[in-house]
DNA sequence: CTTCATTTCTGACTGTAGTCAGTTTATAGG
DNA sequence: CCTATAAACTGACTACAGTCAGAAATGAAG
């Protein structure tokens, strides 16, 4: 017998098989399912071949995720989330802030462009959460971009690169919703990400109030 | 024998008893779906119910829609469009910009308010619509609401009651944008109407250039 | 009227998301 | 160890959107 039992109840007290059961199993629900969305498709992976590929029962999946589509987002939001952090985490201090905007914005459509089947219906179901109460939660995600934005914009002012009055939050949500506005027009086809990242540009240049 | 055949056919030539049949049809499915789903809510109501209620086959129904929420935007659409057209006519021209934007916005926000829940979908289904190709036609809708506001920009510029130089069509696109966030927070849960609209105002003004 | 081709319709059928009553597994108390 | 309670799991089952092979209706041509 070694002393690590005792280590280990030290770093999580409370966990027990039962917790490591549940948290082993999620993490090879989130395994399946990524892989099977991105190799077949959202519409045509099953949510059978998911539990199947996963080793447990229908029913458990249901468990872990409410419907289809949570599963969807719970499998993709980390990634989401770690790729806005990263956006704001590698902008320079100095630049215009249009083009830093530009540049958080630009990153999270990259990060889309992988694969846009995906990140149509993701998108769709970020904002539009079929159960009303609880979801798959997205307020972390959301929280760092509204926060980031806001902080540029905070910094911008304070170092003159911004001239406008407006309350930063709302700048910041004004932004946002031109950006989602224009992944609307991107996935629903017709036009390139090129296209879409200039005239969101445009967009961006006329809430900030400058030239774009 | 009286000549109304005559005349009938000098007004649509080409109608013959197939094309009135299809008609009928449509009118009745549409009818029946709009009972159904106001009644009911559109998750309650099963495609059967509807085709029950139109007096028509299961497979019928999706020959004139191509999906139960496809079916859900063509009930709508034409209130929706209506909706626009009358915002837009009844604004007085001399107002500041900011003031008649917002009149066409909280319009089509009342009209919504009758029944959020299926605004929601239908909000959700116009800007995602699940067939890439073909759908339920909502061009003529944002035609109406794109044109609109960048007729109200160019005017107001104009008559020198916005100074701001940007192309009016992206203008009009940013405020559109907005106007779209606002919805999803506000069907979103959470925020009263009349929150939603304070915030929104708050939104527009920034785009615009001015105070709120 | 009688073909014949074309369009429209139909409902039995299929595939799948999601449920739930019953079962198994883990934990706590003795 | 044993027993009791609760938590987690399961897969047969249900309900429903959407399909499709065949039937019916329409119109055109003779």
């Amino acid at each position: 017998m070694e002393m690590a039992g005792s280590v280990v109840d030290h770093n999580a007290p409370a966990v027990g098989r039962r917790e490591r059961n549940k948290q082993e199993k999620l993490a090879r629900i989130v395994s399946a399912a990524r892989e099977l969305f991105r190799d077949r498709g959202f519409a045509e992976t099953t949510t059978q071949q998911i539990a199947e590929a996963a080793d447990i029962g229908t029913g458990t999946l249901f468990l872990y995720a409410r419907s289809k589509e949570d599963l969807l987002v719970l499998v993709f939001r980390d990634e989401m989330v770690e790729t806005a952090r990263t956006a704001f985490a590698t902008l320079r201090g100095d630049e215009p802030l249009l083009d830093q905007v530009m540049q958080v914005f630009t990153s999270m459509m990259d990060y889309h462009q992988r694969d846009t089947d995906l990140a149509r219906i993701l998108l769709k179901e970020i904002m539009f959460p079929n159960a009303i109460g609880r979801q798959a939660d997205i307020s972390e995600l959301l929280d760092i971009i509204f926060g980031g934005l806001a902080d540029l914009i905070a910094r911008a002012r304070k170092d003159g690169r911004y001239a406008q009055g407006a309350n930063p939050m709302y700048v910041a949500e004004n932004l946002f919703a031109n950006y989602y506005f224009s992944l609307l027009t991107w996935l629903g086809g017709r036009v390139t990400l090129e296209q879409t990242a200039h005239r969101l540009r445009q967009h961006l240049a006329i809430t900030i109030g400058e030239a774009a």
